[in-house]
DNA sequence: TCTATTTTAGAACAAATGTACTAATTTTAA
DNA sequence: TTAAAATTAGTACATTTGTTCTAAAATAGA
């Protein structure tokens, strides 16, 4: 393990414990036992060190994605990318927690992010089409109605760990939150799609 | 309008468009033109004048809610109760903006935030089970299907405003995201149910 | 008016933090 | 082996921030 390794691994653990307002350069030499000149040598500051990690979840997120098996139907790939996403993001979930402050401190950060989302909403979108032409989802009947689901889903892909931040004493179960997250398509089910969402369930 | 009253009322406006971390008693004392030692004579640090803020937030909520007249119907009530709380929660977006360090800083918000959360969970299972009964919302056809739309109706509540300040240029309109609140319950609803939205809706 | 209380300004201090710099040490590669 | 490059430790400095203290000024009430 190279010594910058170290410096993200340790910053990543402190960072998730503690929050970017209590982690510095020196917190997270003093920790790997090195000096934080040294720290500075390879990282300039925090923040580069939480740019950094942000690269890292994003290049995680895409290696989970290219490697997803082709789904047995698309109900499945839906919920297989939100479990992947649920549990990856949970790994570097201070970013999750800290994150108005960060995209505060970070704008080259906030301009990736803002762009994450739009292709992410896009995903959903193509998905969720694909589901209503197979009958799974019923058809829309109000105007945005989909839309304003995939906002809200996004919104609580943000927003779930906060919550449970504050609910959850000891230590958060990422699946848990991920059924309530999964729930949200229950209702907009068809007969044919809530016999997929139970088998699901099952598995 | 008294000192302390200035301090608050420059507070919040700073905070509100700087963020907690870049408030200080020493920026507070110079916007109204006094000292930081006089300043710190009424409130011994940010951290108080912060406390005091959410205080005032939880009683601008039990005062709207008091003098809520009598609703037409149930829909109604829940989305008047909406309405109210994004419009008075948007008054006071750094609370939700800095929530996850707002609650790490000050205990006493946390506690009191976690019971407010617990309030506002049974107020929902109250109101949805109303509606349930009137035969304006479905009957429950899966195990704590409402239980988990009130949790996403929690955490949209305590995420939209971090999300709009990331997807929003210029000036956010909470009453566009109480739209995106409120139809989550559309594909819930009956057929007398959406013929009420829709009625909402107009109004 | 006069005294006690409240309010205010300003100075001073300690702690934390980012940042830059120097010199020593280790590693690399020719 | 040896010289250049990379890595490391340690020091020093400026800035920011909360916090405390003192004394002056303003205010209120008898």
């Amino acid at each position: 393990m190279t010594t910058k390794e170290k410096i993200l691994a340790e910053a990543l653990s402190q960072l998730n414990e503690n929050g970017v307002d209590n982690v510095t350069v020196r917190s997270i030499a003093k920790a790997i036992g090195i000096s934080h000149g040294n720290l500075c040598y390879h990282f300039p500051n925090t923040d580069a060190i939480i740019h950094k990690l942000y690269l890292q979840l994003v290049n995680e997120f895409d290696a989970q994605i290219e490697q997803a098996e082709v789904p047995k139907s698309d109900l499945h790939l839906l919920f297989r990318i939100g479990e992947v996403n649920f549990k990856i993001q949970y790994g570097y979930k201070f970013l999750l927690l800290d994150f108005v402050q960060i995209m505060r401190r970070i704008p080259a950060v906030k301009e990736h992010f803002k762009n994450h989302i739009e292709i992410r909403r896009m995903q959903f979108r193509f998905i969720l089409d694909s589901l209503i032409n197979d009958g799974i989802l019923r058809e829309e009947f109000e105007s945005n109605m989909y839309e304003h689901l995939i906002t809200r889903l996004l919104i609580f892909g943000n927003g779930w760990i906060a919550f449970s931040e504050i609910h959850t004493e000891g230590e958060v179960k990422p699946m848990k939150y991920f059924e309530v997250f999964g729930s949200a398509l229950l209702p907009y089910l068809t007969e044919k799609g809530i016999e997929e969402y139970r088998k699901l369930l099952n598995s």
